[in-house]
DNA sequence: GGCGTTTCTTGAACTAGTTCAAGCGGTGGC
DNA sequence: GCCACCGCTTGAACTAGTTCAAGAAACGCC
């Protein structure tokens, strides 16, 4: 369960065994159904969730009613909505489990605590961030970038199991198209 | 010059002064004429930049040769290609002053030597990250979530100022669309 | 203060992707 | 083992935004 973190942890920073024995008190194991809720529209989000199995997703309603998939989350990612948990504001966003997920939870009231013991964590989500922003703006470029077939065939290539992972349809929206149009991409790629 | 980071700073971590006056060792002035580069496509990007005075911009070119912008900085935002600076890769993107531009430039081998001075600055950083990625996040929305024309209206409203200081085609381009159809809008909307 | 470049506008033809509606297939729940 | 539902497909009509081209306006620079 915490082997996960501490080895993703031991890719930016080094942790001493007492350190790493130290993160059990502040990251708590949670276990989500396929389809569950971390956090739906309107509710402040408290905590960062890291998945040490499974997949989340980031989502919002359009005016139509349809589901907007804005970002992925596999083994290894972090994944929480900074403007809400920044400002204990009402987020905007759906955070949910594609699949059956086993994820860690730091709540952000004892993420102060966990800096204060281990300083070097500080060092460790600054280097997550810088990753996050580079794949958000690599995803800005992608998408004014290429039209939506080029999108689907670079993404089907580069990510062929995370394509079976997922529903088309949340797959379609996060590239930024309907899944009528995904189907008729797949129908003429043959 | 060095006022308008040391204010930054001080809204996220404090700084005592003798800690304040060490800055000018580790960040160099520089001044940029409008449409002068401070990165092209295919260099290593080496530094982070702080906008004092001015506006930057990142862009790519897209198959068709068209400039397509991804971000903007104004006075007191920090910009750098992370996935270049990173992975010391060659980036995809440019980076451009706007309109004659003062920075502060934080040279990537310097930023180690001064978190060791100041490791405040470690959390400053991860706390600017964190609002680059809710901003980053809310673009995504944005620009899923609306129309071309609900695009433009809402952002005119919401930062009228700047609508006046760029051309209209690195913000159409920004919006995520054409120059013309951005002239198309102004002129429906009398 | 004028000249050359850069930026903005307008219109007409076009296209990538949407919308709506209907049918089909798999599968999870009891 | 059956039913209900959810996700995928297909086609036809549609639309938001693009493309190309040409002229008008505005700006920055010496």
């Amino acid at each position: 369960m915490y082997a996960s973190l501490l080895a993703h942890i031991a890719r930016y920073v080094s942790l001493s065994e007492a350190e790493a024995e130290l993160l059990p008190q502040y990251l708590k194991p949670l276990t989500l159904a396929r389809k569950e809720h971390l956090l739906l529209q309107g509710q402040v989000c408290t905590a960062n969730y890291f998945v040490v199995q499974g997949c989340l997703r980031t989502y919002f309603l359009t005016e139509k009613g349809a589901e907007q998939t804005v970002q992925f989350a596999i083994e290894r990612w972090w994944l929480t909505d900074y403007a809400s948990l920044d400002a204990h504001a009402p987020s905007e966003f759906f955070i949910q489990a594609v699949e059956p997920t086993q994820v860690l939870v730091l709540e952000q009231r004892v993420q102060e605590e966990l800096f204060a013991q281990l300083p070097q964590l500080e060092r460790y989500f600054r280097l997550v961030l810088q990753r996050a922003t580079a794949a958000a703006l690599f995803r800005v470029k992608v998408l004014f970038g290429q039209t939506g077939a080029a999108r689907y065939q670079h993404f089907s290539t580069a990510f062929p199991e995370f394509v079976q992972r997922v529903p088309q349809y949340m797959l379609a929206s996060y590239l930024g198209f309907t899944p009528e149009f995904l189907s008729k991409i797949r129908a003429r790629m043959e």
